[in-house]
RNA sequence: GGGCGGUUAGCUCAGUGGUAGAGCACUACGUUGACAUCGUAGGGGUCACAAGUUCGAACCUUGUACCGCCCACCA
């Protein structure tokens, strides 16, 4: 006997354990099937489980599982990404943690091996998370971006690439972190919004040179000034410690008399010229921008084009330099060495003292901030390797106009689009250690040797030649980029290569299509001529109760282990998927997971219920149309149908809130509250042929249910298929192997459709009517039907116990005539007429009526309206024409009813 | 500055041309031999606004308002 509710806490660990050590997440590796491969996006192995990983593994697990079901060859590939600055950042910590050794004092080879020994120890803990989810991918398969074959092809791609030329070496400005002390990648930069200002700072004209400048005199008319200065504005003064020069537009007539002379820049005295150039914006500020092309990438442009020079003015945390920089600056010693900010109010002070600080305006302004180090990025100038991205996007965008990959939803092939279009070099050099090293060797002087091995690069090089290799890393990305065909084995021609690439699908979130997608898409298709996936399913992002992002410095981070403590990972899961509404924001509510943790009890105990009255067994045969005669059963099998096409198409669809709202509706609004509450007179009564049957389709009706809940809800549904074969045959193996559904049409049967709509309609109205008046559920009433005919009759004859059971009904009577002094509903042809005598307010009972005739005139006058309009029944389809004249037909009789009791029931009052 | 999306019941959200839906919340009643983690019934919406297309619009078009998000060289 099952016990009343299903204790998730003891079973999830146990079951998984037995589909684990059972081989179930195996691929079936069956040649002749179709193969279905998912690549689990790599978590960071520095990682713990989040509610976006949440989200994205149970959407991947419930395909994975529906296709294994399928009979497909399905292939879930997990692993985890090395995480270059994630993971350095954690072993740094825990360094300063335990003395004051910093990876440099520690050295390279000693800080990887430390490293290597905290992935070994304490990496990748979320996988072990993730099994509590109850996801089921090949744990045996389990590879590392690092690992040594994909380290191996990373270098190959590397090497090729170079050779290529779509991986070259360049100086120019780098987002630089100063926190990490690397470059990053434009999309690591992240625009904030902060307290500002802009200065106005004041550059003295060289040489007594004076122009006439527009103002407005006290009284707001237009005036001309002589000036000796120009005005220039920044957000960050420091920087003009490294100015080249000061730019105006050349048709800007208020500075055309100064183009070609010169400023003395103050603190540093050197004098830089007045250029012409359009980057110049007449209507930003004063017209005038100081540049500096060390230091900005506009300024950048503007140097290149003046031919101004470069000048440096930080160090890699982003100090003032000293030294030779400082010297070709002209820098005085006492700015030498100063943070940047230090450095900014020294050179603000330095102005205001001098009389040169025009003004400051206190503004928002939007600031460039390293996502991972939280500190303001600096443009600097660095040498570092960089994909030409512009060249391999083109085949990648090919690639989706021509529909080889799909985008679901559709709208973020714009997305896409948009950023492949404007797509810039992508800088992929690191000065990390944590992560795969430039596989490149530099001579003496300076000769470059990119080789998948040190022995090559020494062959190119020649004897004699010493050998230095780049110090830095890749970003983590670049191997990222390869994760579809590297954990398959590439750049070996395998069986897996050959059966799982491409993948069938990948699942993500939209903030990764510019990080991850489209540079799969990029690397895919270069190394492999073949789209990495077919299809590219973005999901929503989990926001918190309020819509916020989630994430760990708000501290509005929902743990899903502690959800799945509480309600079991099924009610995670499957909140989940019905949350997870195509291009959309989920807001994760404990009250909804909560309520489909009610879900699993109410199946739990349907099933309960099923095994108590001894329906466990069936067989094939059983529920084969012809072997089952019981209208009840043969609808329920018609509403398997059809809830089987629904949770089918729509897992196929990616419609996952639409497959789980209809195993949800089936299981509890059709199985549970009508199915079960229509069979219990025949499993209580004497047919027992009835019977037999009755407990065949109700035990195969079940089944059916744990196939389709399944893939949402694997723990219940593995535990009650195992459960249930413990009082019946054991059906051998695991639910999470069996075949998933499939009906034919046929198995719809519109007779039965019609007979027990008509049933559980009349106790619905019976029951609405009882409700309305408030009759007490306790009291069982006299129910007459008036004006039926003989198929109503040999109905009622044939549910007559139900109905009076599930409608609290104490006898049915026929008649000619509605009784008088009766309360009625009406179905068609039929008056339902209760006999209320003494029961009823007839007050209320006229107001009821009332509300309902008036609800029926107005549907009456619209579909008057509309079948009135003669455009209307010209133009529209003959069968929406038709069926509106049927719902008049219908309305008018039940209006006509309506109306002639209350009629009576007026006559009775008076009387 | 460019782009994308949203506005539907008290709340959170489904619904893409033909009778407005779900979950939760709310109200009333209820220990009916599976289930109170439950049952039965009920209340509640001019689908942001305006104009258009259409026989017909929550749904298509255009505009407006408000709210988000992403991208962009930070005078």
């Amino acid at each position: 006997m099952l016990e009343q509710h299903f204790d998730f806490q003891a079973a999830e660990r146990r079951i998984y354990a037995d589909w684990e050590n059972a081989g179930c997440f195996k691929p079936s590796g069956e040649t002749s099937a179709q193969a279905y491969c998912i690549v689990i996006p790599p978590p960071n192995v520095t990682g713990v489980l989040h509610m976006g990983h949440a989200l994205n593994h149970t959407l991947q697990d419930v395909l994975i599982r529906f296709e294994r079901m399928r009979g497909k060859n399905v292939l879930w590939q997990p692993g985890t990404d090395h995480a270059g600055i994630a993971t350095q950042m954690v072993v740094e910590r825990e360094l300063a943690k335990e003395g004051n050794l910093d990876r440099r004092t520690l050295g390279r080879e000693a800080f990887l091996e430390r490293v290597w020994k905290w992935k070994e120890y304490s990496g990748g803990a979320i996988l072990d998370q993730d099994r509590r989810l109850g996801v089921s991918p090949d744990w045996s398969r389990e590879r590392f971006t690092m690992d040594e074959g994909l380290s191996r092809a990373v270098t190959k791609v590397f090497v090729e690439l170079y050779n290529q030329g779509l991986i070259y070496r360049d100086k120019k400005l780098v987002n630089w972190d100063p926190h990490f002390q690397t470059a990053i990648s434009d999309l690591e930069v992240e625009a904030k919004e902060v307290d500002g200002a802009y200065w106005h700072l004041r550059y003295p004209l060289a040489d007594g040179v004076t122009y006439e400048h527009p103002v407005k005199d006290e009284d707001g008319n237009d005036a001309m000034e002589t000036r000796d200065y120009i005005v220039v504005a920044t957000s960050r003064p420091e920087t003009m410690l490294g100015d080249a020069a000061v730019a105006v537009h050349p048709d800007d007539e208020r500075y055309k008399a100064i183009v070609g002379k010169h400023v003395v820049l103050p603190i540093v005295g050197r004098r830089v010229a007045v250029v012409a150039d359009i980057y110049a914006d007449p209507a930003k500020g004063s017209g005038a921008v100081k540049i500096t092309p060390a230091h900005d990438f506009n300024d950048f442009q503007v140097g290149e084009r003046h031919g101004l020079a470069r000048l440096n003015i930080l160090t890699a945390v982003a100090a003032i330099v000293g030294g030779e920089e400082a010297r070709t600056c002209a820098i005085p010693a006492e700015y030498q060495g100063l943070d940047r900010y230090a450095a900014r109010e020294k050179v603000v002070a330095a102005f205001e003292e001098s009389g040169l600080l025009d003004r400051v305006e206190k503004r928002k302004i939007e600031q460039p901030f390293g996502d991972r180090s939280g500190v303001v990025i600096e443009p600097w100038l660095t040498d570092q390797w960089y994909v030409d991205a512009k060249t391999m996007a083109v085949p990648a965008m090919e690639a989706v106009r021509d529909g080889r990959t799909r985008f679901v939803p559709e709208s973020y092939e714009k997305t896409y689009f948009q950023w492949m279009e404007n797509i810039q070099p992508w800088c992929i050099s690191r000065q990390l250690w944590w992560g795969h090293r430039i596989p490149v060797w530099y001579g003496a002087d300076g000769s470059v040797f990119c080789a998948e091995t040190e022995a090559e690069a020494r062959l190119q090089a020649g004897p004699g030649v010493v050998l230095t290799r780049d110090e830095d890393v890749l970003d983590t990305w670049f191997s990222s980029a390869l994760w579809p065909f590297s954990t398959l084995g590439w750049p070996e021609k395998t069986a897996d290569m050959e059966m799982y690439y491409p993948n069938a699908v990948l699942v993500t979130a939209f903030d990764i299509i510019f990080f991850w997608v489209a540079r799969m898409m990029m690397m895919g298709l270069h190394f492999t001529k073949e789209v990495p996936f077919r299809d590219v399913y973005i999901h929503a992002l989990v926001l918190d109760e309020k819509g916020q992002k989630m994430s760990k410095s708000k501290g509005n981070a929902m743990d899903p282990l502690e959800l799945v403590d509480e309600f079991g990972a099924d009610a995670l899961r499957f909140n989940m998927a019905a949350m997870a509404a195509q291009g959309r924001n989920v807001r994760l509510s404990k009250q909804r997971v909560e309520g489909y943790r009610n879900f699993a009890t109410k199946l739990w105990n349907a099933a309960r219920f099923c095994q108590m009255n001894e329906c466990v067994l069936w067989e094939a045969g059983d529920v084969a149309s012809g072997n089952v005669s019981q209208p009840i059963n043969r609808w329920i099998m018609g509403e398997v149908a059809r809830a089987t096409a629904a949770v089918t198409k729509g897992i196929e669809d990616y419609r996952f809130n639409e497959a789980a709202a209809a195993i949800y509706r089936f299981t509890w609004n059709v199985f549970c509250d009508w199915y079960l509450e229509l069979i219990k007179p025949l499993l209580n009564g004497e047919d027992e042929e009835a019977k037999a049957e009755t407990r065949k389709v109700a035990a195969w009706t079940l089944d059916e249910i744990l196939k389709l809940l399944h893939p949402f809800m694997p723990f219940v549904t593995e535990e009650l298929w195992g459960k249930l074969a413990e009082f019946g045959p054991a059906r051998g193996g695991f639910l999470m192997l069996a075949q998933w559904p499939t009906h034919d049409a046929e198995m719809i049967d519109a007779a039965a459709d019609e007979e027990i709509g008509w049933v559980i309609d009349m106790i619905s109205q019976v029951r609405g009517v009882r409700g309305d008046l408030n009759v007490p559920p306790g009291s069982k009433v006299p129910l007459v039907i008036a004006g039926a005919d003989a198929v109503i009759w040999r109905r009622v004859d044939r549910y007559r116990d139900l109905i009076m059971r599930l409608a609290r009904i104490e006898s049915i009577g026929m008649a000619e005539q509605v009784p008088r002094g009766s309360v009625n509903a009406v179905m068609g042809e039929v008056t339902l007429a209760l006999r209320l005598e003494g029961v009823i307010d007839i007050a209320a009972e006229v107001t009821r009526l009332g509300k309902e005739i008036g609800k029926l005139e107005g549907e009456i006058a619209g579909i008057e309206k509309k079948l009135g309009n003669p455009a209307f029944v010209e133009k529209a389809p003959p069968e929406i024409v038709e069926e509106q004249g049927q719902r008049r037909t219908e309305a008018e009789l039940r209006l006509a009813k309506l109306t002639g009791a209350r009629l009576r029931l007026s006559e009775l009052d008076e009387g």
